[in-house]
DNA sequence: CGCATGTAGTTGGATGTCCAACTATTGGGA
DNA sequence: TCCCAATAGTTGGACATCCAACTACATGCG
């Protein structure tokens, strides 16, 4: 385990270097290892129930749904993912038991990934589980956690679509 | 593309089926998608150079390195990624004439990546196409880099070994 | 009415990451 | 000295994600 912060560091070479300030390097380096942590916490914390974080996100998304399913591509628009994706972690959900694969009534190109009861069951467990820890945010409060999704809000804002949301 | 922010979105959903205040999930989600972003629109900066953000850390690291080689498992220390992870980016770096396999002069178990020339004037170029697209943070001025910086500070300084950095 | 355009999913390929298991080598204690 | 535990890398397998290309279906314009 190192005794230092190897990305401290990096900023320090960066610098030293003269490749630049290094803000946007520590900053863009810090959430990336940011995900790796808490990829890592909440993949160990689903694993008991076989699940992952991706596969969870889609099963919490159809519980939310007013039927409990979706078309895979409107999936795909809420979690941000590629259509592969999409198909990828419904073809597991499905082999889970957790998922059905059902035919839109109007439209044949589209398919309605529903939600079954073992799915459902499965995501309450598992969203107790993730409030649990924390969602992998140990070392993080409140304030900590709202400060960096408000600041991360900017961010999607400028990428995605929607506005700033002036909102409450 | 969506005209309103999914992750508010679920926000609501959360608290309204009592899971909780969802402001774990909230920050975890955000991060998970700003990684997503920002290594979306790294690697297409570093696409024309047949680099990867991975890759290109690695390289960054040797070039910053004292005699530019490193043994494998430092580097994964350093970057903290998995033994296996620095086996497969260094056999793709070797396959592509940017680091070379060298034998460690006294332990016959370590083996050094070395930086070549090659290798040492493609991070160059690629650090600076990086600080042009200020690292995909394009949204995010400098205040806001280094507050998710400092805040995810506190989150790695806790999951990883080393104190806080008290530090300027 | 009919074909061109656009949309919905899937398949195949590439990348990166992790884990478990394995080989080779080193080093310390009986 | 000898053997066993620890260390360094590699290999094979599982996942997730993206892109390009493809099939199937829907829609609209001429």
């Amino acid at each position: 385990m190192l005794d230092f912060d190897p990305i401290e560091e990096a900023r320090r070479n960066w610098m030293e270097h003269g490749w630049g300030s290094g803000t946007a390097m520590v900053a863009a380096t810090s959430i990336t290892r940011a995900h790796q942590i808490l990829l890592g916490r909440i993949n160990a914390a689903l694993l008991p129930h076989g699940l992952t974080f991706s596969r969870f996100e889609l099963l919490a998304l159809l519980y939310f749904s007013r039927e409990r399913q979706l078309p895979l591509g409107k999936i795909g628009a809420r979690l941000q993912v590629h259509p592969t994706s999409v198909t990828s972690l419904v073809d597991r959900l499905v082999v889970d038991g957790y998922v059905e694969r059902h035919p839109h009534p109007t439209d044949r190109r589209t398919t309605l990934a529903a939600l079954t009861l073992a799915g459902a069951e499965l995501v309450v467990a598992c969203a107790a589980d993730l409030e649990a820890i924390d969602f992998g945010l140990e070392g993080l409060d409140e304030d900590g956690q709202a400060a960096v999704s408000a600041t991360i809000t900017e961010l999607r804002a400028a990428s995605d679509g929607w506005k700033p949301s002036t909102s409450t």
